[in-house]
DNA sequence: CGGCGGTCGGACAACGTTGTCAAAACAGCC
DNA sequence: GGCTGTTTTGACAACGTTGTCCGACCGCCG
């Protein structure tokens, strides 16, 4: 393995010159810095990360999720990884095991470990207020990506996305078309998205002077077959409903499903959106009107901003540290006017 | 940080001990060991793994991938995770980039790095065979996950995914449900999988004594425009078609999206299959019939695998190193015989 | 009593890197 | 020559861990 020796040896300089042009130290002259850059580059040397996180002068973040939503895990981590590597930083994975407490004790001993830098928590442990606020009371430099509006106080960094805006511009997208029985099938009460989207479905719903009506508000989970059961119900004790907004795309997935199954056509006899613009509401058909985040953006703003805690000097207070994302609402198939053509190509 | 240290003063002991306890060596009382091992959890522990590395004693396994299915990379990357976790092994991800050429590099510079240890390729980099061996040659601990069936000379360790068994069963299956024309839509030539599925179908149909119709093997790309497209074109100039093999579930998604377009029942006008069981295979309506393999055991395996590699005594000779996972038949609602019935719940 | 195996601790080196500090070499200036 | 200032080098410690080697102590056996 080629160390910073090699590099010394080859470029006829002494080591500490090769880890001063490293490291930028600017008391180096240009010409040796030259000669050491391409010595690097022949020899195609890479600083040993070990060495450096045990000195203490690198670090590694933990990106922990407890999320059953592949494509969400995987553009999130491709963004945070993108960005660290950028900077030199290593990223561990750190999938949960389904069970809220035992992945509280886990990440508190992922926490506590030397060769941990920080966190970058995602919902729902994200959104355990309590949890939380213990990690960062206890100096661990961590950011959460929760669903929510920037803060006022940001005394932990955050990301926020938007759910409530988005929410919002897609009941407003179906009051607009000419739908007045809007029916909103929740996600898991412990994701604070579920809250946040169902609040933009009220805020649409008051902005435009309608009625909410409580029973068209159904509670359950983000699954598949949370979304046919519920959607089965409602259009049986219902009919007039003529446009659901379900919590994210699976769940649309099941009503979808379930519609079909009970004979109608989307979007005739009823208008459907979902949220996150999975694969599925590019794939299903009718496709899905949504709202899409990038979340390689999401990952990547994420690491971006615990790379900022984690580097600062250790007697300086805090950077400012609460960005946000809205997610853009794409039209597709699944929604139209009430009873008005279908979708035919 | 609690360190080594820490730990010998907790328990009353040398550092030295608490060295030994770890790592298993004999030559400690079971009264003191059990003393240390008291205090390790006391102070929930855990031992520096940059230091090991930097040591030589510990090390972190790659996974690298270019692959667009998210769920079976999170589900690989699950597999592996576990299964180093437990042998105190670090994983590193590394996405590809999209770009082939410059993957290969990017992958010849990761295998060179001092804190990585081995790596674990999967399709389509892990079939790229003058590239392997040349790694290999190199003296680079890794791993490949290939479509195909185990060689009788693993000098390359390998877990081998059966692709063209399950293609095979799938296809007999259609044939005793009455089918005779049986359309095949591949996948992306450079990817095995394509191969080896295309393999199986043709000796299913040998079997059972069908003509193989070249006609029918439509080349493509792993994608649902693809699939969507192929179908089509297929539907219009062939309409004896009544079953199509799709190389993947995405594939079929396609196939799925183009005949409801064209005004045709599933499965009565057309069975599809599908392979993977990815998500949208029990989303779908109707529901595919599809292959399913377990993503995280094959992670798991190769981690096992990898771990065994590097950790082998570097003169002994490398372990025997091939095994090989066969995917399992599901059956949904995407298949009936020709003509018969509809999808009705 | 002397020697032996089992058990433990101390001292030290090593992994690759960076920070601190002192010192050497060189420049330009009075 | 003596001064300041810049550039370069060297020596050394430190991060946490493990391995090697040696010495100390224990109880046990001959």
């Amino acid at each position: 393995m080629t160390t910073i020796k090699d590099i010394a040896e080859h470029a006829g300089v002494s080591f500490k010159t090769v880890s001063r042009v490293i490291n930028g130290v600017p008391t180096v002259s240009r010409e040796l810095s030259e000669r050491v850059r391409a010595s690097i580059a022949a020899l195609n040397y890479v600083p040993n990360q070990s060495a450096r996180r045990l000195r203490g002068t690198a670090s590694t973040v933990a990106f922990v999720y407890d999320n059953p939503n592949s494509h969400y895990v995987v553009e999130l981590q491709e963004g945070i990884i993108g960005a660290c590597r950028q900077r030199n930083f290593e990223v561990m994975i750190h999938p949960g095991c389904g069970n809220a407490a035992a992945d509280r004790r886990d990440v508190e001993n992922l926490a506590r470990r030397a060769d941990v830098g920080g966190l970058i928590l995602t919902p729902p442990l994200s959104e355990d207020d309590s949890f939380v606020k213990r990690l960062v009371e206890a100096g661990i430099d961590l950011v959460r990506i929760v669903s929510g509006t920037p803060s006022p106080d940001p005394a932990i960094p955050t990301v926020h996305v938007n759910d409530r805006q988005a929410a919002f511009e897609l009941v407003a997208h179906l009051l607009a078309l000419g739908h007045e029985r809007i029916a909103f099938l929740e996600g898991d009460a412990v994701h604070r998205s579920t809250l946040e989207r169902r609040k933009g479905y009220e805020q649409a719903l008051r902005r435009y002077r309608r009625p909410v009506d409580r029973s068209l508000i159904v509670p359950g989970e983000y699954t598949f077959s949370s979304g046919a059961k519920r959607s089965e119900s409602l259009l049986a004790k219902g009919p007039d409903v003529s446009a659901i907004v379900a919590c994210n795309d699976e769940i649309a997935a099941g009503v979808l499903f379930a519609t079909r199954c009970a004979g109608l056509e989307i979007p005739r006899d009823l208008s459907i959106v979902g949220f996150e613009d999975s694969p599925f509401s590019r794939q299903s058909w009718p496709r899905l009107s949504t709202a899409r985040q990038s979340n390689r953006e999401l990952g990547a703003q994420a690491a971006s901003l615990l790379v900022g805690q984690i580097a600062r000097s250790p007697d300086r207070e805090k950077p400012p540290c609460s960005v946000g994302i809205t997610p853009e609402v794409v039209l597709r198939e699944s929604t139209a006017a009430p009873g008005a053509g279908t979708a035919a190509k």
